[in-house]
RNA sequence: GUCUCCGUAGCUCAGCUGGAUAGAGCAAUGCCCUUCUAAGGCAUCGGUCGCAGGUUCGAAUCCUGCCGGGGACGCCA
């Protein structure tokens, strides 16, 4: 427990004895004292609204309950400096500031550790996050789960989770087989040669690039060769490239995934057959129209769905049925998938899957990540893998710059649908709210240079010393962030910490406008604020790489 | 038509399990660089929290119904 929290667990204590005191209830150990902290400082450091929440139980007024507590509360010798009843029966309690100073202590002692906790347990949780087909480039959608899912496995690994990011490669079913013939017809067609791309072909630049790639290496010959030999060369050459290119892409995003796994060797390793087998004998599969059947609607779905088609091939949910026991069968105890908000609709029937084969449904979590509308112009700009006039990840990168683009997409709750002007990305890039955090990093690191150059060196010794308003605001901010990782983890709303940061990075550039670090004539209070802002700067680092955002030492 | 997400300042978005006069950035206006980076600070302007009911001591937050927008409703993936 940071010191955050232990003084503000002791509030809660003295007010659960307080409470026990004033025999306001008959067991107080059994309320959940809750903290908020006053958007006003003139409310205090804390509130409390237990009061207002113990009216029924008490049986009386919550001002007549706020006296009582205070009345009774024992704050001898207690970090608690004064309790104020205000409003409606808010407790408005204003804490003594030396413990703050533990605060900076803790941030210098653990450096990059400073906000981990061990909130979640070591429980081991899998999040599966972007898995776009290998037939295209990943697009504006991509990138948004892409910054979600990566932070959110920042989030979770900090807040003592045992993560894993995993990554489901779709190397099976039609899309695949579209993949080989419109290979084949733009490879034909880097030779020189007349070739129509199939109805339901992949437009995209890449395939074209691809096609190139492998025309320069293998010319004619492959033409030659019987249609089931192509088919296949093309099938694996596409998958690979494609597969190559989805890798580089990602890892040039800042995202890391500790497992690729392959659709296709669900087929191969006949994990598929014992899911079936499975969901069979448990008496959820049924057979009709030719074709294999899941009642899924025995557990809430709005219509049964087929597992295998009548052509005799699995439909697409059949291998995801089995690669999410596989999950589970590999010792997860909590499944999160990252899925586009076009996929919303397919949520029902995978937790009805399984909770067919006899899992809690729950086990699964789907985060939805909501569309990115794109205007370009002033007007929408639509997207379309089909068409291959997208704007892939990588174009966005390359105009808006990868630090701008991480922190655009994590900055707003996934739920939210999101407007990307691309023009104001492009021509405000020095406006966007990234820098702004960045800034305040650049300039303590500015600032602690020129300490060591004067001769000055960061020290605890005399941490009393801080006590101006805009440094304790800093204190406290800084004092925040183990919790604030804890809840964005429990919430799974990674965007928490790019609101920290703003709120972190404007204390600190009000701070540091408001008082001057470095002073000659001052070194204890000198050294003091050095490891204030070095706590900061600290605090700034952790934060800004829990959402894979750079720390410029300069700008 | 059914399901689902969203609707908060001119724009883009926060608002934690309901809590005290609803916040930030951008835009607008006015100040602050002989002082550690002005990509900054301070201040002002700006909102019937889509609308109407309901629950509650208390609702932007929970429930219902409308209105508006996105998405999904395949033996596609």
């Amino acid at each position: 427990m940071n010191a955050v929290e232990q003084v503000q667990q002791m509030i809660k204590d003295a007010l659960q004895q307080a409470i026990q005191q004033a025999q306001l209830v008959e067991d107080a150990s059994a309320l959940n004292i809750q903290l908020s902290q006053p958007k006003d400082k003139a409310n205090g450091d804390y509130a409390s609204n237990v009061a207002m929440q113990l009216t029924k139980l008490a049986q009386k007024p919550p001002r007549a309950i706020a006296e009582a507590i205070v009345a009774n509360l024992a704050t001898e010798g207690t970090d608690i400096e004064k309790v104020d009843i205000a409003g409606p029966g808010f407790l408005n309690i204003t804490v003594r500031k030396d413990f703050l100073a533990d605060v900076v202590e803790a941030a210098l002692a653990q450096g990059e550790k400073f906000g981990q906790s061990t909130a979640g347990a070591g429980e081991k949780v899998q999040v599966e996050f972007v898995s776009a087909n290998p037939t295209g480039d990943l697009h504006l959608g991509h990138a948004r789960g892409a910054s979600v899912g990566d932070s959110l496995c920042n989030v979770l690994a900090a807040a003592g989770y045992d993560v894993s990011r995993e990554y489901y490669i779709n190397d099976a079913g039609n899309q695949i087989n579209n993949l080989a013939y419109s290979l084949e017809a733009r490879y034909k067609q880097a030779l020189g040669q007349e070739a129509e791309m199939p109805e339901d072909g992949y437009n995209g630049q890449d395939i074209i690039d691809i096609a190139k790639k492998l025309a320069d290496e293998f010319g004619t010959t492959i033409l030659d060769k019987p249609e089931e030999e192509r088919f296949a060369f093309f099938r694996e050459h596409g998958l690979k490239l494609e597969l190559d290119k989805l890798k580089t892409d990602l890892a040039n995003f800042r995202v890391d995934f500790d497992v690729w796994y392959s659709e296709t060797s669900l087929y191969n390793n006949g994990k598929i057959d014992v899911a079936l087998t499975k969901l069979k004998e448990n008496g959820h599969v049924f057979e009709e129209d030719g074709a294999t059947w899941f009642r899924s609607t025995t557990f809430g779905d709005d219509k049964d769905r087929v597992l295998i088609k009548k052509d005799g091939s699995f439909t697409y949910l059949t291998p995801d049925i089995a690669y999410h026991e596989d999950k589970i069968n590999r010792g997860f105890t909590k499944l999160i998938n990252i899925w586009g908000a076009d996929h919303h609709g397919y949520i029902p029937r995978m937790k009805a899957a399984i909770e067919a084969l006899g899992y809690n449904r729950d086990t699964l979590e789907v985060e939805v990540i909501q569309m990115v509308q794109l205007y370009k112009d002033g007007e929408k700009f639509k997207m379309s893998k089909r068409t291959g006039n997208a704007v892939t990840m990588r174009e966005l990168v390359e105009e808006v710059g990868l630090d701008a683009v991480r922190y655009f997409f994590v900055k707003t709750a996934g739920d939210s649908h999101m407007d990307f002007d691309l023009d104001l990305a492009v021509s405000q890039s020095n406006e966007n709210p990234v820098y702004y955090a960045q800034y305040a990093y650049a300039r303590i690191a500015s600032i602690l240079r020129q300490a060591t150059e004067q001769g000055f060196e960061a020290s605890t010794a005399n941490l009393d010393l801080l006590g101006a308003e805009k440094e304790i605001d800093v204190l406290k901010k800084v004092g925040d962030f183990p919790t604030v990782i804890a809840e964005a983890a429990k919430h799974r709303t990674p965007h928490r910490i790019a609101t920290y940061i703003q709120e972190l990075a404007a204390a600190f550039h009000s701070f540091y406008n408001a008082e001057k670090v470095l002073d000659a004539t001052n070194k204890e209070r000198t050294e003091a604020r050095l490891a204030l802002i070095t706590a900061v700067r600290i605090t700034l680092a952790n934060a800004l790489r829990l959402i894979g955002v750079a720390a410029p030492e300069k700008m």
